[in-house]
DNA sequence: CAGGCGTATGATAACGATAACATCGCCCCA
DNA sequence: TGGGGCGATGTTATCGTTATCATACGCCTG
């Protein structure tokens, strides 16, 4: 910098301003700084810029995975918001695992970053701790924790799923499963099931035909087999709600393989409103829990939170379920 | 840290080495250290760090889209691999655009990370200056280019595309068609349209059946689209390869849809090697590109050529065809 | 025409770590 | 027994920006 302030003649105070938006310096003399950094290539250096102005730009996010359509939508939601204010996402996957949420938590904060979004409600003790002391955003997403640490972008697992039991069961189905993941690993998996063994027990419905797809990330393929051991097990099986839009076609295919009628013989539903949902054959009925919108309503509360507006502590996204092909109709 | 100096009873530099892992510093201390820390709650300020160390343990990548199971495999990859070497990636996303590409790579490389991996090797001038002077090793990614800048971990779209022109020519095709999207966007994507053209001179087939499905990224739905469009144009179609096995699948369902049998009466293929095409019925024939081993292969590449081992400039990581239930039995 | 104000720029001193070098014991071997 | 070597720690001076205050120079106003 020192150098470019020589070649443009002005003080490196002054190619600090030039490189700055708001910086209150003359265009013309802005001009010239920028050519001469231009002509020697200079790079501005944010690591200095972050440590004296005490202000990096960055904001850390966890996700559970990567490789998962829904959390992919949300982080490119927050980023394209995020991109527009000069934030740049700091990524750690956590592989639906809190204790390596915790070692990504910690290292994410060394870099401070000026807000923290998270994954889920369900933390580690001292991941909560860290998250507290920061003193910066902290905002919980696709799900609404009992016990908040700062703000809220999510909705219910548990309700979204209750929805659809009440949705199959008006279709006159009584004999329902459900296919989902290790309770203790994905949380929201977990809501999930809660939400259906809770909605048949309201309906006077029995909840034993529960499959354990096994650990997270549930496929396609860990899909099909859930609903081959389910069909095997209770093969009066009506109806099968799955945990993700995936395990649901895996399902589906399943049933095609083995010529059972879907949604004549049994119907299906998944959850995500992920792009399979939409054009399998027939088309699979799921919750869009809005994937999208829930990044771009947290990116918007951090930018609000950090221009010091008064934000909202909890915004609820509510889900929707959409009735498609895998629906049998009505009674 | 002068204050968990001043509480562990030592220097500031001694508690800079308790926080590193070489650090020669006695077990005792450093346990002391780490005590004052936690019970300061102090949190290592690596903003500092980098400024005066000249590291910053970032790895700066540029994917077209987050939302793509292959890149998103890749960085998944490179992410597990990084982790273990205490390094963050800083990840942004193109949109299948080379002018914002640009503008990602300013702004990454004003973070100073200590490589740069991005994916294809087309780019605008300026961006390619950028690279070539921010003397750090860059990577090009998923792609053989013709004037690499740095290393590359990739392999020839074109070539897997002839391959499985050759596949579909052995089974007797001859009328094949191809799905695609803009050509301008998708460099990758314009190169398997590209090889499917010679491929086809070649074997002295016409190449008249290319659909373009617009611009990227290429869903499903576009991919049925696209096929209606090719069956309505060319209804003597004998098989089709798409751009990827999204739209593949696209095709598959629209072929459901008007009862054209799969592989009976069409075949087809895709590319990538998704979920999606091993567990649709039927499967669907794709390539295997591997998107896993190109992240781990580039990762380990950087992490070598940060430990100034002399790695190799050029990693062709080769794809597999996987032939599979969309393929007509041969003749 | 003095006083005040706004614009444009400069000088100085940090931000919070650590590289580099210095120091101090202590052990070991010739 | 003395010097070399090694392990553990401290001192000093930055790393490349920018917050903060100071300065200089119009220009307007009463």
């Amino acid at each position: 910098m020192a150098d470019v302030a020589r070649v443009a003649g002005v003080s490196p105070m002054t190619v600090s301003r030039a490189f700055k938006r708001d910086g209150t310096v003359n265009a013309e003399t802005r001009a010239r700084v920028l050519a001469a950094a231009d002509q020697l290539g200079y790079v501005f250096d944010r690591t200095a810029s972050n440590l004296k102005s005490q202000r990096t730009g960055f904001v850390a996010a966890t996700i559970p995975s990567l490789n998962n359509a829904n959390f992919a939508e949300t982080v490119g939601a927050m980023s394209e918001v995020f991109e527009a204010h000069d934030l740049q996402i700091l990524l750690a996957a956590t592989g639906y695992d809190t204790a390596l949420e915790e070692r990504s938590i910690e290292q994410l904060l060394r870099r401070r970053p000026e807000a923290l979004i998270v994954t889920g409600g369900v933390h580690t003790d001292r991941a909560r701790r860290m998250m507290e002391s920061a003193a910066i955003p902290v905002i919980e997403t696709w799900d609404l924790p009992r016990d908040p640490i700062g703000h809220v972008v999510g909705f219910s697992n548990a309700a979204a799923t209750r929805e659809m039991v009440a949705h199959f069961v008006a279709l006159g189905h009584r004999r329902i499963g459900f296919i989902g993941g290790d309770a203790d690993r994905d949380t929201r998996g977990a809501d999930r099931r809660r939400g259906f063994v809770a909605a048949m027990a309201d309906h006077g419905l029995s909840a034993d035909r529960l499959i354990d797809a096994g650990t997270p990330p549930i496929t396609m393929a860990r899909g099909a087999q859930a609903m081959a051991e389910l069909l095997d097990s209770h093969p009066d099986t009506e109806a099968v709600i799955c945990v993700s839009d995936l395990s649901a076609f895996g399902a589906l295919t399943e049933c095609q393989r083995r010529g059972i009628a879907v949604p004549d013989a049994v119907s299906l539903g998944g959850f995500g409103a992920y792009d399979i949902s939409a054009i399998s054959v027939p088309t699979i009925t799921t919750v869009d829990a809005h994937a999208r919108r829930i990044g771009e309503e947290a990116a918007r509360l951090v930018v609000a939170l950090m221009a010091g507006e008064n934000a909202q502590g909890r915004i609820e996204v509510p889900p929707r379920l959409l009735v498609r092909g895998t629906s049998r109709p009505g009674v």
